[in-house]
DNA sequence: ATCTAGATCGGCT
DNA sequence: GCCGATCTAGATG
């Protein structure tokens, strides 16, 4: 019997067409999948267990409810990478997706650390006490884990060094819930996630 | 388990 | 000027 290896000599990064479609349903689809950085100093690899959808001028959530400096690359070709920076300190991880005109991107949340872990803990400047499933739960936890910022806003997410990859058969449920720190539209259910994963940046919520 | 404050600054009303 | 698509440490039930 051959089986998948556990660490694989490489990752099959995500077609740009994945990305063409509704932000909802790329976000519900990235559940599962793999985000891969080929770093100089190895490779970091985590399982996308959380992500949220923001779409366009229906949404007043989104940054793309507007098009501005900001937010135009959200309404370009999708499957480039938006990061953004927030609270005077954190950088956030999007993909976007939609096609040209019709905005929309997906926030990664939280993965759980599958390569690279090690690494991780000293990005994040952690130590052992930091069980390896919280070293990336939560968007700019994410971010400082795998070692993305402003560098990567506009790369393509596609191919290497930084990308999206499948993940294989989807073990467990997705469940979803309204998105985090969210006032409008709280009835848009478009926060998704492995449901009972350790990772999460939260529970969701039982209703 | 749940709350609060504080850090810190770019984007945009 | 105000306010975040957040995180951490510390206090409190």
């Amino acid at each position: 019997m051959s089986r998948r290896p556990a660490r694989p000599a490489a990752y099959r990064p995500l077609a740009r067409r994945f990305f063409a479609r509704d932000a909802v349903v790329v976000a519900r689809a990235l559940v599962g999948c793999l985000l891969v950085h080929e770093t100089p100093h190895g490779r970091l690899v985590g399982r996308i267990v959380e992500t949220e959808a923001y779409r366009g001028p229906d949404d007043p959530a989104s940054h793309a409810y507007r098009r501005t400096a900001r937010s135009a690359i959200m309404y370009g070709p999708p499957g480039v990478a938006y990061v953004y920076f927030t609270y005077g300190m954190h950088w956030c991880l999007n993909v976007v997706t939609g096609s040209p005109g019709v905005p929309g991107a997906v926030l990664l949340r939280a993965v759980e650390p599958v390569e690279g872990a090690e690494r991780m803990r000293r990005l994040r400047g952690v130590g052992p006490e930091v069980p390896a499933a919280r070293l990336a739960a939560g968007p700019a936890r994410l971010t400082q884990a795998f070692g993305v910022g402003p560098r990567h806003n506009g790369t393509d997410l596609t191919a290497p060094p930084l990308y999206l990859a499948a993940g294989g058969p989807r073990r467990g449920t997705v469940v979803a819930g309204p998105r985090v720190g969210i006032r409008a539209a709280r009835d848009r259910w478009w926060r998704f996630g492995l449901a009972g994963s350790p990772a999460l940046s939260r529970p969701f919520p039982r209703l």
